[in-house]
RNA sequence: CUGGGUGUGGCGCAGUUUGGUAGCGUGCUUGAAUGGGGUUCAAGAGGCCGGAGGUUCAAGUCCUCUCACCCAGACCA
């Protein structure tokens, strides 16, 4: 990168280092503050501007489909959380306990929810009798506590935000339905509001939720190669309603136990959008989800009619419905220029005496800089098409970086080598045995990322052990 | 949990080797000019040097212990 394209000097260089990069951003884009307590994340408003953007376009998209939402306790009964095996086998160690109630020693502690399914079960054993009763679509938006060896703001930490999916089916196949849909949503929401391409596809048994049966998965390509799980929905069959003992009697007057789903997606995403979009000025956020979308910069404005122009201006989007800001402070134009496009904003407008004699603003998009002339009268009708255009080079740009970083390999050579080369996808064939998906982290340092839905025939051998091998997995190094 | 690194005005850092009056940049406040890419000048305010012990006439600096955060692993929704 040239050296006058990097305007904002106080953020690392992507190339010279991703990871202080990402910390630089997630800091002085004001999102996020670090708290006294170990791994637990302030979110500063705009950062919480983001998540109630994505909360909403969820929430109505999950209510569109029928859901409804409820609040679950914070904690969990150790005995509660024990009923399913696999299930308190795989969060136990991450749990935080509370063993004290004022200055009582409890008779059981309680643990901090991690995740809700044991909570869900045990109200849903209250509350289902009847095939009348189900579906059952419950969801919840709350936060998590999970005791992390090591986070990082928004990709891991001890305490995060997000929305848990729990849903009840008289069958099976609705229940994967369910699934499924669930998946597609948050596809789509990736896709199209957050300009993010996904590979969606099913994770292999080592990867899977504790206590699933199938889980399948969102995965994204960050800017640096490395994926990023955003957002999963979860099959889990009648396992959990066995341990629970929930029961209904169907149609044909017999004792059946339900089918099981959940799905999540958490503050994370935004860790995802930053790692996807952003650029060495700092964030660039998708429209959908920006706080901010257009932020009106007046040049000038103790002349003579500027500011009054740039308040009509305001006004005048804000009643088009996008969400803009007039920044009238007094710090410099190139001051501004500089602060909102580490904000992210997507779209700029200037407007100063040269402009307002000429009728017109110019409008300049935080991805590439380009400058249109608009005429003032047709700002708002021109901002769609600007966003929209704008939304689709953020797209392709990470669509470029994943394919140009996704590459095949037939043998463990060709494995290690494009491993080596550097981050990204690397898509091979594989037998289904354990021992083969452990060899790949041994041996090369990939992990399973999942086995696409879109299939490929890349040869008829896994890699590892040379057996027949029908299924095309997806191996990466993951967030 | 393992290895490495860092804690000094709000933020970023120097100072620690060789103990001797706590500094720089930036941000902040006030005033003025400026204003199409982090504008300029002037005047100000702001620090138990992460915490606890110790050595010393004297500790930001040396010793012991501790806490937190960051990075890389390991672990993991």
């Amino acid at each position: 990168m040239k050296k006058d394209d990097k305007l904002v000097q106080e953020i690392t260089s992507r190339e010279v280092d991703f990871a202080k990069w990402y910390t630089d951003i997630v800091r002085k884009a004001e999102l996020i503050d670090y708290s006294s307590v170990r791994g637990c994340c302030v979110l500063r408003p705009y950062g919480y501007a983001i998540w109630e953007n994505i909360q909403k376009i969820l929430d109505a998209k999950f209510k569109e489909l029928g859901h409804e939402n409820v609040m679950m306790p914070l904690f969990i009964p150790e005995s509660l959380l024990q009923k399913e095996k696999d299930h308190v086998e795989g969060f136990a160690p991450e749990v935080a306990w509370v063993t004290m109630g004022g200055s009582e020693q409890l008779a059981e502690r309680l643990c901090v929810r991690p995740t809700s399914e044991t909570l869900f079960c045990e109200h849903y054993a209250n509350i289902i009798h009847s095939y009348r009763d189900l579906p059952k679509l419950y969801n919840q938006w709350c936060s998590v506590v999970r005791w992390e060896k090591s986070t990082r703001p928004f990709l891991r930490t001890a305490e995060f935000l997000w929305q848990e999916g729990h849903t009840m089916h008289a069958t099976a196949e609705e229940a994967i339905e369910e699934t499924e849909r669930m998946l597609g949503v948050y596809a789509d929401f990736a896709q199209e509001q957050l300009a993010m391409p996904v590979v969606c596809g099913r994770k292999t048994d080592k990867e899977k939720f504790a206590g699933a049966e199938a889980t399948y998965t969102i995965e994204a390509m960050m800017h640096d190669g490395k994926a990023l799980q955003s957002g999963t929905s979860h099959y889990f069959g009648d396992g959990f309603a066995k341990a629970f003992d929930i029961t209904f009697t169907d149609r044909d007057n017999q004792l059946k136990h339900p089918h099981q789903t959940s799905w999540g997606m958490s503050t994370r995403i935004i860790g995802g959008i930053i790692m996807t979009h952003g650029d060495d000025n700092g964030l660039v956020l998708p429209p959908a989800v920006a706080p901010i979308q257009i932020v009106i910069v007046p040049i000038a404005f103790h002349k003579g009619g500027v500011l009054e122009t740039a308040q009509q201006l305001c006004q005048t989007l804000q009643q088009a419905g996008f969400r803009v800001k007039l920044d009238d402070s007094d710090a410099t134009p190139g001051w501004k220029f500089a602060e909102y496009e580490m904000k992210g904003v997507p779209l700029r407008v200037e407007i100063g005496p040269r402009d307002i004699e000429a009728g017109v603003c110019v409008a300049v998009s935080r991805d590439n800089r380009e400058k249109t002339e608009v005429p003032i009268a047709e700002l708002a009708q021109r901002v769609p098409e600007l966003l929209e255009a704008y939304r689709r080079r953020l797209y392709e740009k990470a669509l470029q970086n994943r394919e140009a970083r996704t590459t095949a390999a037939r043998t463990m050579e060709e494995v290690k080598a494009q491993s080596a080369a550097g981050n990204g996808f690397i898509k091979t064939m594989w037998c289904g045995e354990l021992a083969c998906e452990e060899a790949m982290k041994e041996q090369a340092g990939l992990t399973s990322r999942c086995m696409p839905f879109e299939q490929e025939t890349l040869s008829d051998v896994c890699p590892v052990c040379g057996k027949p091998a029908k299924t095309m997995v997806i191996w990466g190094k993951a967030y």
